[in-house]
DNA sequence: CAAAAGCTACTTATAGTCTGTAGATTTATA
DNA sequence: TATAAATCTACAGACTATAAGTAGCTTTTG
């Protein structure tokens, strides 16, 4: 069976993805800036992942954002 | 040597101790409403754990805030 | 004193890395 | 036009690092 992906993480990986290609950016890219693994960035904004703090603040800034404004965009 | 917190971990604790007192819950209420530990609870308050987003949301929410209101109350 | 919070140590679950494959576009280039 | 060569993204699997969660005891605080 399929399974379902946690809607927060589907609204957080958007949110990112949204934001990224508003930048310009491909996803290697971010993941460089972010310091996380190209593949890893991927299944991020896939919504695959549950993201910890640090790592949420990471790609936030490397998205030139606040947690708060990611958040937000998020809309969580 | 001392291990140095990460501030953003201190941050949202902080902000999560902040809220949970100005809302007159004790640790374990606080935790028993996020369907945590009541240990683990205590030590994100401590800015120890370096929590995932489905906690921070499941926190947020026990708080009566949105995950944006949270991060921004932590200045984070 | 009793309730609340802190601390240590531990196991289990999962976050996050890395390698590699494949498909779909896009961009030279003959 | 073809077609080769980059570029970008998705995904699988194996592995390592660390978050999640529990228990027991100690300390603090009202």
């Amino acid at each position: 069976m399929e399974v379902k992906l946690e809607t927060a993480q589907r609204k957080l990986g958007a949110a990112i993805r949204a934001q990224r290609i508003s930048l310009g950016y491909s996803q290697e890219a971010l993941a460089e800036k972010c310091g996380v693994h190209r593949t890893y960035m991927g299944s991020i904004e896939r919504g695959e992942r549950n993201l910890s703090l640090l790592n949420i603040l990471r790609v936030a800034k490397a998205l030139r954002l606040c947690a708060s404004e990611l958040m937000t965009l998020a809309k969580l």
